[in-house]
DNA sequence: GGCCAGGCCTCGC
DNA sequence: GCGAGGCATGGC
């Protein structure tokens, strides 16, 4: 276990905020993740400390660079001073933090994103790490912790996991039409033509150009690819949702421009916002 | 049981 | 370049 205070971090906010399919909000309190091979449960202790269920090394090593606490996140609100509708989605969404994810499964799991509701996206995600990943056996916690919801989750499948899936083994965990654009990841991974590397290095407008030449993917996923693995935080994805405040509120369109590296951060709070505002 | 979902592809202009 | 239609399936 490894106890730490952290300013501007809510996990379950983090949990709601559609960015993750893999995280399980347990109660109050506590959440689940699945992510970078590992079980992770975090318990909220109050006063902003919160206790991780790993060690401290492996929380120094993964889960600090994951949860993006090198960047302070309390400098946000006097950057939205001129914007009500911005500084009303900081505060309600305050804690939200840009995951740092990893780039495979973002591609793939916003592939299966598209017309496709938040629950079905994450039972589509299960089902194929129950699939094709590796399995991890759930620790057994003590208190501040609770009981895991499973005894075994499954880590998300690499693509080397994935090169011998069928269109029938995809079509059987529910991605529809969207079976084709997956196998065509993964090619684009396997052949070599695409690298996690390879991409890493480039600069946004080249890597937003490989992101939308493969299949499948528009500018609404590759945004979200840039802005959650990539931690590229000046990528603003419009979806349904954004564009439905820009309509109301921005005369249609939003200049993002003003804050720069921010820009992405400030589009989560809006998505936030606007799916768990009280009417 | 009908409607809609963190869109994208293809076609026609 | 841009708008319209079609799209597999799961949740609510």
């Amino acid at each position: 276990m490894h106890i730490i205070n952290i300013p501007c971090f809510d996990p379950i906010k983090i949990a709601d905020s559609g960015q993750a399919f893999r995280y399980v909000k347990l109660d109050d309190t506590h959440v689940e993740v699945v992510a970078k091979g590992k079980y992770l449960q975090i318990a909220i202790l109050g006063n902003d400390d919160f206790a991780f269920s790993c060690t401290a090394q492996e929380f120094d090593d993964i889960w600090y660079n994951y949860f993006n606490l090198d960047r302070d996140y309390s400098k946000l609100a006097d950057m939205i001073k001129d914007d009500d509708y911005l500084q009303s989605a900081e505060q309600f969404g305050r804690g939200i933090r840009i995951l740092r994810q990893d780039i495979w499964e973002m591609i793939i799991s916003y592939i299966i994103s598209q017309r496709k509701s938040i629950p079905a996206i994450t039972t589509s995600v299960n089902r194929l790490s129950t699939l094709k990943g590796k399995e991890i056996i759930a620790p057994s916690l003590e208190a501040p912790f609770v009981q895991p919801s499973q005894n075994i989750y499954y880590s998300f499948p690499t693509y080397e996991e994935l090169s011998d899936i069928t269109l029938e083994e995809l079509a059987g965990i529910g991605v529809g039409y969207r079976a084709e654009y997956i196998r065509c990841a993964i090619d684009d991974f396997i052949s070599g033509k695409l690298t996690t590397d390879m991409l890493s290095e480039k600069n946004d407008e080249e890597l937003y150009e490989l992101l939308l030449g493969m299949r499948g993917v528009g500018a609404k996923v590759a945004n979200c690819v840039m802005l959650f693995a990539f931690h590229r935080t000046s990528s603003f994805p419009i979806d349904v949702w954004i564009q439905r405040i820009l309509d109301k509120y921005y005369g249609g369109s939003f200049n993002k421009n003003p804050y720069g590296d921010t820009a992405g951060i400030m589009q989560q709070f809006m998505f936030y916002y606007e799916r768990y505002k009280p009417n």
